[in-house]
DNA sequence: GGCTTGCGGTTAACCGCTTTACTTGCTGGT
DNA sequence: ACCAGCAAGTAAAGCGGTTAACCGCAAGCC
């Protein structure tokens, strides 16, 4: 590979003038540019991103922190990883991956490298230890999701409000007033203050307290087959509910097939409604899936937008909440007669 | 951050010699080795991995190019990323990601840069260009895939003809005689040359004519939709199919909803093998469906391996060929009355 | 005793780029 | 004619390591 020295020699300049140049930091003259211009073609110089690195103390890389052992928000998670790369690449940036516990000494180590100018912290948890670590180490980080309190921190998320306000608006609009809200188990100890749930279930609460409906928060494990057995649970438990609104996106088709199994017809006998899904899951679904889809992308994005503009010393980008967009699938109908029936018993708003 | 400067000093020894120690790659008397210990405990050292690249001229990063147009094999991608980060991070190695289109200028582009010692190609084509280009480049790479002929090339791939195999075996033993292939649509232009296709298309016809059942082969485009599509298509050309394998994670869940609704159940009218599934994707179906399981995770460990292998300069890792696992689940069983009447006129092997 | 050897370290030359301070040649104001 | 001011370039000091070459010294050998 040409190096710049190999430039300069070519061009007849020195080799700070093509680092100029290259970097458009300082104005050089019309013809030396074009000089430089034509040597690098001719040699098909390109940078060494290593070298300056060293010498600029700014690597231009950025990692992506994301806990190897669950992957909760699975499917979206390559579209969450590819679309940060390309963003990141989109400003001159590479995104290296790593898969930490959530042991905060390996994020310590690899931190303390200095290969990275920035971190992207996935799966936030209320009280992510790993947020006080990067703190304590200046190095700047976005994230993807938030502590209890993000107060002054970097971050994108869902807006589980508005997410779960648009389940919950689309059951009530056809009719349904007894509506449950299938979450994450929070007697699971790594779930219990994992900010998804935690968040999602104040927004339940919340809209159900406005709307003066019954309360029906059900615990699910993550995964398939949890899903099948909290069908079992949720008909035993509240056999009269007409609306479910599902947030674990494996958990929801397992629901689907577990209802299916129990001889409850969707939608005809339940709606249900899942709170995060990727199209092509919800598609997926027998019958597909009403579903408010993953932002991913856009949170990919934003998040890698928010790091940068950090690191290069902009105004920071103020938090940003983010809805995925509802998608009308066909797990969703007006509820039974009897339920209507119960429903007109109640204040309907 | 502490350099070697600062330990050296603290130590009373030559920057020299704390490099020795730290790689371990000179030998160096016990108690100087100590006190230079003790100045990194004491300092907090860790070494800066750039200027470390720089020097030594091998940055220790691995890039990890796939298209970012298509995640066909979508579902395990995810896997197969953490995996290979863990797997480079347990040889010392960073992992970046190249989300690249398949024009191989962009990847030339990225090459030059000299970031990475190495780079993984996903998602290759029989005729990769990508290839060539960083041979030229004279770049250490290996493949997930493999291109038409892969010789002398690194790389681990998913060995279709056992997998299918498995596919098939596990219906023919239940009695199925008509047995079709639903695999990518080779019509559509960027899949005409996909390798997994192919080699699956070229598995079935062997298996076919060993076992003499009639060759049926339909393709469909990746996507849950899609699979509900390919229901009606496939009940319409070959009613009397009764077993199907299908080579497409998500339009395998569209198959078997499409089949639902057109009225035939899945397993007593139709068995249904996926002949690639994540685990819980599988789990997700109803009903819960016979797969063999991509196996992601190992094609990530065992393509670091390949590569960081022919990076350190060992004997190089032969081609490895690996299926998943199957697993049973509620979507096979005996072909119904009539099938297995018909199968009785034919060779049985 | 002189000479080789090996051990444990040190010196110093890079790796390829960034960046500050400095030089040089002009322009122009008075 | 003199000096200030500026524009365009250059020289050189790093950035934080790696590594080849070298050096002093004690042991081993005949």
């Amino acid at each position: 590979m040409a190096t710049m020295r190999d430039v300069a020699d070519r061009a007849g300049v020195s080799i700070a003038t093509v680092s100029f140049v290259v970097n458009n930091t300082k104005p050089v003259s019309a013809s030396t540019r074009e000089r430089i211009e034509a040597a690098m073609a001719e040699l098909g110089f390109r940078r060494n991103v290593v070298a300056r690195a060293l010498a600029s103390r700014r690597t231009r890389i950025l990692a992506l922190a994301y806990p190897a052992l669950e992957h909760r928000l699975s499917t979206s998670a390559v579209e969450f990883i590819t679309s940060a790369a390309r963003e990141a690449s989109s400003h001159d940036y590479h995104l290296v991956v790593w898969p930490v516990s959530n042991d905060s000494a390996e994020l310590a180590d690899l931190v303390g490298q200095g290969l990275v100018d920035g971190v992207l912290l996935m799966e936030v948890q209320l009280d992510d230890p790993r947020v006080g670590l990067l703190q304590s180490m200046g190095m700047p980080f976005a994230l993807i999701g938030r502590t209890e309190d993000p107060t002054g921190l970097d971050y994108v998320d869902i807006d589980f409000d508005t997410s779960l306000e648009l389940c919950v608006s689309h059951l009530w609009d056809l009719g349904h007033r007894r509506i449950a809200l299938i979450s994450g188990d929070q007697s699971v100890p790594s779930f219990e203050r994992y900010g998804p749930y935690v968040r999602m279930d104040q927004a339940y609460r919340r809209i159900a307290n406005e709307r003066g409906f019954e309360e029906i928060v059900l615990g699910v494990r993550s995964g398939a087959r949890y899903g099948r057995e909290i069908a079992t649970e949720l008909t035993r438990i509240a056999p009269d509910v007409t609306g479910v609104v599902i947030f674990d996106e494996p958990a929801a088709a397992g629901l689907l097939a577990g209802l299916h199994t129990l001889g409850r017809r969707v939608p005809e006998d339940v709606s249900v409604v899942s709170a995060i899904a990727a199209i092509d899951q919800a598609f997926a679904c027998d019958p597909p899936l009403t579903a408010v889809t993953a932002p991913g992308v856009e949170l990919g994005l934003l998040a890698v937008q928010a790091l940068v503009r950090r690191l290069e010393g902009g105004t920071p980008l103020p938090p940003q909440l983010r809805t995925g967009s509802f998608v009308l699938g066909e797990s969703t109908a007006p509820p039974p007669a009897s339920g209507r029936r119960r429903a007109a018993t109640r204040r309907t708003s």
